[in-house]
DNA sequence: CCTGTTCGTTGTAATATGCAATTAAGTATA
DNA sequence: TATACTTAATTGCATATTACAACGAACAGG
């Protein structure tokens, strides 16, 4: 049979189903979440599954704007420190194509995501990292993908590579350091966490300026430098 | 304008021209060195590029699949420890087609591959790395997919996950040290390199095997243990 | 047996990390 | 006003890791 492209050119092989999927993680109370989104079509309707979107080669000038543009679609938020993780293919990946590759792209993020549905935004949720892992009982292979994704965050924040966007403009120590031994779900010594972010210089204090919570010693306040 | 997909079934867009390009590294005299082939076709014709293909849906199980096929088809080798570097792709990036991708592997091998031409063989050299990146005159977005993979085998280096398949299964300490120096290009502290390779227990004593080389004290004999 | 060369180890200072203890700075309560 | 309580921040020190220089070991060749 012939295949036909858009521009109407002849192209000599079929190409595969290109989606795009958002590893979208935050820190809150109950530790390192993960944001899913309920499937309610086939396949695997009524699971959970990651947020994403078909490439639209029509829309997107690249795949980081295939990224933005689903993010911006499903979640109503243009997201920050969007990292690519893998991209993943086979034949029989995706019932609904008989060859499917899925691009992902991860975002640590605050806990302030939309989870109302908006124009196109079905049922999200967070959910514990951990949890879900272990339960392994998300839609297509996308375990595997929360897992890479966290792996790449965690190795991010072992060596103190912080980004603007993880925590409000203003932060105390202590909140880095929590958000820290979230991500990295082990705990990490004050000192060494201070003293390895003073010698990377990558966030400064910010004079006079403390946080007081409650009936003890106020809290420095620090911003990231960059 | 109708698409039409190998099975029949109408996809609501048009999907991208995916390709596999492989960066394939190795230590010779010169330094790290960067497989490259010679385009003998429009676009970039006359120009240095890295070795790659079309992804084939029909023939290749999975995106690993893909790009262990091209390794065998260009370069008549199976390749170990093929690892993703990273997707990339975007509208305008191959004039071939109107939205293009690749998705980038990279592995170190020893400088033996054969460069006389096979089946579909086209003329391959091995290039210094610094060169290739210091003049930038790689066909399409080439030279920033080698400077990734070049980064991603640093880190491997740096945090001494050395693969077999980068050495003869026998080696001496001093042989491994130039390699992870060359792929470095940076000096090690033989003392440092050695007790940190003791501890991770990498690498093994072969014992009673020593290579002689020359009128000097022969070298104990490594093996991986894994 | 001396020389030249690379292999391999030893010694030591400098740096980084891990852990316990202590001081600092506020509110709440008596 | 004094004391208790809590979290913030620092200090001290033992242990690991790294960096650098120097030295002894094991060959071949003259």
């Amino acid at each position: 049979m012939e295949l036909t492209t858009i521009d109407g050119t002849s192209p000599k092989h079929a190409m595969p189903f290109v989606r795009v999927e958002l590893v979208l993680l935050s820190v809150a109370a109950g530790g390192l979440q993960v944001l899913l989104s309920h499937r309610k079509e086939t396949p695997f309707k009524g699971k959970w599954g990651l947020p994403g979107g078909v490439l639209r080669i029509d829309l997107d000038a690249s795949l980081e704007d295939a990224a933005q543009r689903v993010a911006n679609e499903r979640l109503n938020k243009t997201l920050p420190n969007l990292n690519q993780v893998a991209a993943v293919g086979g034949a029989k990946r995706d019932p609904r194509a008989p060859w499917a590759m899925s691009v992902v792209y991860r975002s640590l993020v605050q806990p302030d995501i939309e989870t109302s549905p908006g124009k196109r935004v079905r049922a999200l949720t967070w959910r514990n990292v951990a949890d879900v892992i272990r339960a392994d009982g998300l839609a297509f292979d996308h375990v595997s993908l929360v897992v890479k994704a966290v792996e790449a965050t965690r190795q991010e924040v072992r060596e103190q590579r912080f980004q603007a966007g993880w925590l409000p403009s203003e932060f105390t120590l202590t909140e880095l350091q929590a958000l820290s031994e979230a991500v990295l779900a082990s705990p990490l010594d004050k000192v060494t966490f201070r003293r390895r972010l003073e010698v990377s210089g990558i966030a400064k204090p910010l004079e006079g300026k403390t946080k007081m919570v409650g009936a003890h010693r106020p809290a420095q306040l620090y911003g990231f430098t960059r």
